[in-house]
DNA sequence: AAGATTCATGCATAGCTATGCAATGCAGTC
DNA sequence: GACTGCATTGCATAGCTATGCATGAATCTT
């Protein structure tokens, strides 16, 4: 039983009393149809609201211009710019997006089978893991794809990332130059590349300095870096810098802090990762790293649909830089001035 | 050129010396094939990595699995949880979802030709509008379609929305019960619904109780809530209740208030709509009202599913009552007892 | 004017799966 | 032993578009 709505071209070339090839080239604008005959066909198809089936033209033509999107933390206030960047660039580049998302626990790996089912020409995986083992797999169905903000250990997938450790050491050097003493950092989730490199970066710069970093456990949302802040301010040594892997754990610091009465800005600064657009608001005035989001965006794209492209399957680490971002969140350099020399950095 | 990969049920049916649709029935676990040729079958896909083509399938069966998501708004806090919701309900009943993004200045109309090519089974469109052309179209191409948080004025398609009016005269009753006298409205974008049917639950009871609304014009952002509660405290007849369209708008509402100095939950109430994650941080304690999001996407796919699965086109419109959350962005009603008659609710 | 080009269109098939119907083989029945 | 019935498998085709190749018609060439 076919719907009355559904007119294939083998109606339109019915209709007209031609070959349903004709119609397929008189459709895609194809000079070796006669001008007259392509103005014929169009304005039938206008007429009666043909639609093309997207998946017969893909059985043919082996391409489905669908790019599966895979992503977690699609709560986190980060990824849902990401994410509307994402759908509109490839939208404007003529692709589909086939949108999965996963809670950042389970793995990446369950969903495969469904993406590949429809046959996408290219997949993204943002904030969520690959195992080596699903690399493979795509690898043997020739499917691309890119990283977003992660990478695999092995180096077998392709990846796009923020400069995360070199952000850290941005927000390292500005500290140091500020003149604070008492580091802290305020982690993200364990399992992850961002979190790690963070880390990684500021903690590396500042004990070259000479100096240590209080740790505190966190996951990327507010409420962690509420409670961390708090833990952090009634021990015995509270810091007076705190960077936190994200800004939202930032957030959650600030009102912690305030909330037991010291001062953001003065008696502790905070740093952020991301600069969502809540860092900005006159309630927070949160310093921060930008992620250059556009760039990276861009740069999967590209990478990406290189890939499909010349159907090569390379892979391609791609590591953007961040930048700083000032605004009230952190002491100024002048009121630092009363720091003793640097040697007294633990205790 | 096949790529090497790509294993088709034909190439298993052809190692096993069977019929391809022996395999297609095998794999599908039909009774009518002997088990032993099930297990062979269904062994030796596992094996090679096979993948049915969801392409060819859906041509054959003439149902995609697919459903459309058509979203603007996307970053603005409150739909990111939408979708998440959406997206993984849906995964769980066996569909796929095939993401658009617009703005909500666009027309959702241009989007709807890529909709239809994709031979989606169905389509969900939140916080955008449809035209009533493009209502047409889809009924004779036979796709049933939900709006999501959005009525269409001509009742053509199915819809399901929180009970904004219902909302708004929530808390207007709130507002009255706990004393407040000068009343203020921070609206959302002009040309929605959700704007339109908040106002007007609110104003009405309000006016049915003898005062006026002040009415400053937004747009659902942190930085229009900003902006007006700006000019609502410069002005000569500063409200002491303010309702805003959303959540963020409020928040936006309540920094400028305390940049001003003034107090937010004793000077001046300050009440949202939605209540996203952040309006339960310490650091605004927003009053507002909770949209039933679980029950709304639930509903949403019931009356989609139900119209996907029963080819039945009809319209369906549901309005599910939001609950007011108490925080402490209102002034409690014994700081009230001081308030005049309501007679002086002008000036 | 006859052959050579060019132009416009049609024919046939690939791409992959699901499914109605036919066919085969086998066990059971009287 | 012939017949019925069942279990299992295969054959053929639909579903829709794109495209290589062939065909036929018209135009041009000299």
């Amino acid at each position: 039983m076919r719907s009355v709505g559904r007119v294939t071209s083998v109606d339109l070339a019915h209709t007209l009393g031609i070959a349903q090839s004709t119609v397929s080239r008189a459709l895609s604008n194809d000079t070796r149809i006669a001008l007259k005959t392509r103005e014929r066909v169009q304005a039938l198809a206008l007429e009666v609201g043909y639609t093309p089936n997207a998946f017969a033209r893909s059985l043919s033509t082996q391409q489905s211009k669908l790019i599966g999107i895979v992503m977690s933390e699609m709560t986190s206030p980060f990824y849902p710019f990401v994410l509307e960047k994402l759908t509109s660039s490839l939208h404007d580049l003529g692709w589909r997006v086939l949108l999965f998302s996963t809670d950042s626990d389970h793995d990446v790996d369950d969903l495969l089978p469904l993406v590949l089912e429809y046959q996408c020409d290219g997949l993204i995986i943002a904030s969520a893991n690959l195992s080596s083992h699903m690399s493979e797999t795509l690898i043997r169905h020739g499917t691309p794809v890119v990283l977003f903000n992660r990478y695999a250990s092995d180096a077998s997938s392709s990846a796009v990332c923020c400069d995360n450790r070199g952000g850290g050491r941005l927000v390292a050097d500005y500290l140091l130059a500020s003149g604070h003493t008492r580091y802290a950092y305020i982690a993200g989730r364990e399992n992850t590349s961002t979190n790690r490199d963070r880390e990684l970066g500021y903690t590396a710069r500042l004990e070259a300095a000479g100096f240590t970093v209080q740790r505190e456990t966190g996951n990327f949302t507010y409420e962690a870096g509420f409670a961390a802040m708090g833990r952090l301010l009634s021990g015995s040594d509270a810091p007076d810098a705190v960077f936190c892997a994200n800004d939202i754990t930032a957030i959650g610091a600030i009102d912690a802090a305030r909330e037991l009465g010291v001062q953001v800005g003065h008696e502790i600064s905070v740093i952020g990762f991301d600069d969502i657009p809540m860092a900005a608001w006159s309630a927070y005035k949160l310093t921060t790293v930008r992620q250059p989001v556009e760039a990276m965006i861009d740069s999967s794209l590209e990478i990406l649909i290189g890939a499909i492209e010349n159907h090569v399957l390379g892979s391609n680490l791609r590591f953007i830089p961040g930048s700083l971002i000032e605004r009230g969140s952190v002491r100024k350099s002048a009121e630092g001035r009363k720091r003793s020399a640097k040697g007294d950095s633990h205790e």
